[in-house]
DNA sequence: TTATAGATTGCCT
DNA sequence: GGCAATCTATAAT
């Protein structure tokens, strides 16, 4: 698809939006739209869950214990896109924050399937395709979920780890296409051991495609 | 060199 | 609720 017809609201998010604390970009990213020119559709997802990982005092982050050949997007500058692999099956995206040299991010947990963005139609079912969901599977089960958000979206560390989100030429950007956030909730993070009483996660209050059990 | 835990998901009982 | 799937990074031998 052309970028010329996705409009105003594909303009990505500047650079300054992921410096300073991952904290306070997990909180303001909610709300805000993934959005994929990769495959043959436009495929977008507002950001309903996302948490926050520092570096040396966090070790539950992948930065805690320094930069490696894994990690070192984590460390590099602000608005970078962070994929790694996990229990041999899933991919989990992150976008890098902080300041060149140091480490940290923000986790994305799940998404609110859009389907259309800038005119196009058809994400939604390609977002199912993706996932090996059926036509009428429900609406949560394509992003509620880290490593769901990546396969809906085709996400692999081979294909995005190190994608700069603020590039205009990128295919994965993050937009502000106006939505009003009205409450958001901050709870521990979910499924670590590690300083797993810090309240680093956030969500968008009362939204259904948020993780986790219900 | 071998063992184990991991920022998860889906299927089984 | 329990646990297998399946690869990688890191710890232990």
């Amino acid at each position: 698809m052309k970028l010329a017809h996705i409009g105003q609201a594909s303009r990505p998010l500047p650079r300054r939006f992921y410096e300073g604390s991952p904290e306070r970009v997990a909180r303001e990213i909610i709300g805000k739209v993934l959005v994929s020119t990769a495959g043959a559709r436009i495929l977008a997802g507002r950001i309903v869950e996302a948490e926050a990982y520092h570096g040396a005092d966090d070790p539950a982050a992948h930065a805690f214990a320094g930069k490696t050949l894994r990690n070192a997007v984590l460390f590099g500058p602000p608005g970078f896109a962070y994929v790694y692999f996990i229990y041999g099956m899933h991919f989990c995206l992150n976008v890098s924050c902080e300041t060149d040299g140091t480490g940290g991010g923000v986790l994305f947990r799940a998404l609110e399937p859009l389907d259309d963005f800038g005119g196009q139609t058809g994400g939604i079912a390609e977002m199912r395709r993706l996932r090996g969901l059926p036509d009428d599977a429900p609406l949560r089960l394509i992003a509620a979920g880290p490593g769901r958000l990546c396969q809906a979206f085709g996400i692999t560390r081979a294909n995005t780890n190190g994608l700069d989100f603020t590039d205009p030429a990128s295919p994965l950007r993050i937009v502000d296409d106006g939505f009003q956030t009205k409450e958001i909730v901050d709870t521990p993070r979910i499924g670590i051991s590690k300083a797993a009483e810090r309240p680093l996660r956030f969500y968008l209050a009362g939204s259904t495609f948020v993780s986790g059990k219900r």
